[in-house]
DNA sequence: TTGAAAGCGCTAACAT
DNA sequence: ATGTTAGCGCTTTCAA
């Protein structure tokens, strides 16, 4: 309530000098007791400057808005936690929103981003959102980057992660296991990060000599139902693989219920491995096998798109530091009888 | 980029006119043409209004703030679902922030809602939070409730779950599956949804006569590590209790884990249902039984508290409507030999 | 060492 | 039917 008049005057001083000293300019000279009394008063009446009024006077950016499909997925644990470490060390506040509500109101982002409430935009586009959409974030005047499903083609500029090097992380474990019959659980089609771990997957199935078999690959979606689809369609083929990819772990939640209630056992029946890791990855039966991506690299990176000045701002990159990681818990079994390739031989060449 | 100036000059008209039209002035009389004009410049020029200066001319609440100690908890979908409907219908931002941030650098809350940035606070103090630092959210001077861990007695507004009627319903569903050897994994003692919770489940034991004994009731907390460590504490007890309350769903798949791993048969050594439901419960093995809480509702009240007016809201108030349900998965086992009560029975008399 | 004054972009009361 | 003006709270020359 207390505004820096009142300050000023219970100081008696003038509003500038309350200004110069809160702000901590370093230029200013002025009698120590002055000061004393400013910082009393300040502290006396709780005085917080108005942002609206900051805001408005300078023009320096101070709120970095992060729109993902869903806020409460523990899949944006780390990257959130990257953004908002890589927002702090710049003094900027993050601030979340749901996708959701921009997809209810398509006047929503506008409405949050784009009245310079923020000054800049970390999005991942939700699969309803087409180019169009996206397109339509570029003339917000706010500067935008698309995470996670873009590709260096579209109009905004986009951080992802090295999805290709994820999905042959995921296929060289399971080689190192033993496993030589395996499929692939993937995201829809022409979603650019789905269609990445779908060409890992594949160059590394080819790469290693492995049987490719049509009805072992399925691309339904990343959320848990969609993994229960797979995991039917992939449990009734014929002449089953000994192991899955699932390009997304929430994916192969779903996957592992679904292979329980067809009276699967796991791992011996099917190993699952997935990507991207959770805290609950251990608390599921069997604990899952995961490749840990770099998200907080990510939400890093995409803070320094926005916010480090246009020339050292490429318009499209890729987070490959750190590598993918495959982190061992318990659904993969290891096939001794077919385990031709050391353990090791599988992880180096990835690079 | 585009100021009200500049479409005022493009439209040939004053700046006053543009505000008027844009803000949709019902009392302003205008000449179709001039209104065509102005619309016209403002599509062309893209205008959107600086929040900042609205804010500051105006002082109209816009924006909604909720601090939650880890905004990728699945517990809070729908919590948050809520609270956005509820922001919606009141043309309010909701802005979400994680109490990590406002942890590790104390003024951070400060920083995002102190400086009128946020016009209402909804926040979860998280167990680190001592009495005084919620004491010191009163001297922000936005209005502020905290949810879910308060009670009445706290310093600022408050408004929470009828934590007694979720362990209640948990209790009785046992109860109704024929269980009487039933134990609580708790959440950390003096945190008052915790002590709730467990004051619920002791009163439904007593009302049903069940046979008590400490060495059932744990009191580590909601994390999943803590769930853990219940289970592995009452697993090994001489006299194990046929099932188990747990008083948060995470706990809860740690408990699942923990057991899996202890060569526990589920359900069948051991019934299991956890308070709040996640999109999870059923992917997880067996499926688990979870008694769903009204969070959504919650954020709605919660949201009222701030926003509709001093006179209609109390500074205390417990969400009782809809009540506690129990979902029923497969983390329950019948016991028939001692199922003496009727099921309907079980869940009636609760209100 | 401090103060006075202008102005950031917008809106509302008051002209015309 | 439209324009003029003042001012929201703050920062920053520029002057004293």
């Amino acid at each position: 309530m207390a505004g820096i008049g009142e300050v000023a005057k219970a100081a008696g001083v003038s509003p500038a000098v309350v200004s110069r000293v809160v702000n901590g300019d370093t230029t200013l000279r002025i009698a120590p007791s002055t000061r004393e009394r400013v910082l009393h008063a300040v502290s006396e009446l709780q005085y917080v400057p108005l942002h609206a009024a900051r805001a408005l006077r300078l023009n320096i950016p101070s709120t970095v808005t992060v729109v993902i499909p869903d806020t409460t997925s523990a899949i944006y644990s780390d990257l959130l936690h990257g953004i908002e470490t890589a927002a702090m060390e710049r003094d900027l506040v993050m601030v979340l929103a749901s996708a959701d509500a921009a997809v209810k109101r398509p006047d929503w982002i506008r409405r949050l981003a784009g009245e310079g409430r923020s000054d800049g935009i970390i999005i991942q586009p939700p699969v309803a959102m087409t180019r169009r959409d996206v397109e339509s974030l570029a003339t917000l005047r706010v500067p935008t980057v698309a995470i996670l499903s873009g590709d260096a083609s579209w109009p905004v500029p986009t951080a992802v992660l090295d999805d290709e090097a994820a999905a042959a992380a995921a296929v060289e474990h399971l080689v190192a296991f033993g496993h030589r019959r395996i499929g692939l659980i993937g995201g829809v089609r022409d979603f650019p990060s789905a269609d990445r771990r779908r060409r890992g997957f594949e160059e590394a199935v080819q790469r290693r000599g492995l049987p490719r078999e049509p009805a072992w690959m399925t691309d339904f979606g990343y959320l848990s139902e969609d993994g229960r689809l797979a995991a039917r369609r992939i449990w009734s083929t014929a002449n089953r693989p000994t192991a899955v990819v699932v390009a997304n772990v929430n994916a192969a939640l779903g996957v592992l219920a679904e292979l329980h209630e067809l009276g699967a056992q796991l791992p011996q029946d099917l190993s699952v491995v997935a990507i991207h890791d959770v805290w609950y990855a251990d608390t599921v039966w069997p604990p899952l096998n995961t490749v840990q991506t770099p998200m907080a690299a990510l939400g890093s990176a995409a803070v320094g798109m926005l916010f480090n000045g246009i020339q050292e701002s490429p318009s499209h990159i890729r987070v490959v530091d750190p590598p993918p990681k495959v982190i061992v818990r318990a659904s993969v079994a290891r096939l001794d009888e077919t385990a031709t390739v050391p353990e090791e031989a599988g992880m180096r060449h990835l690079g």
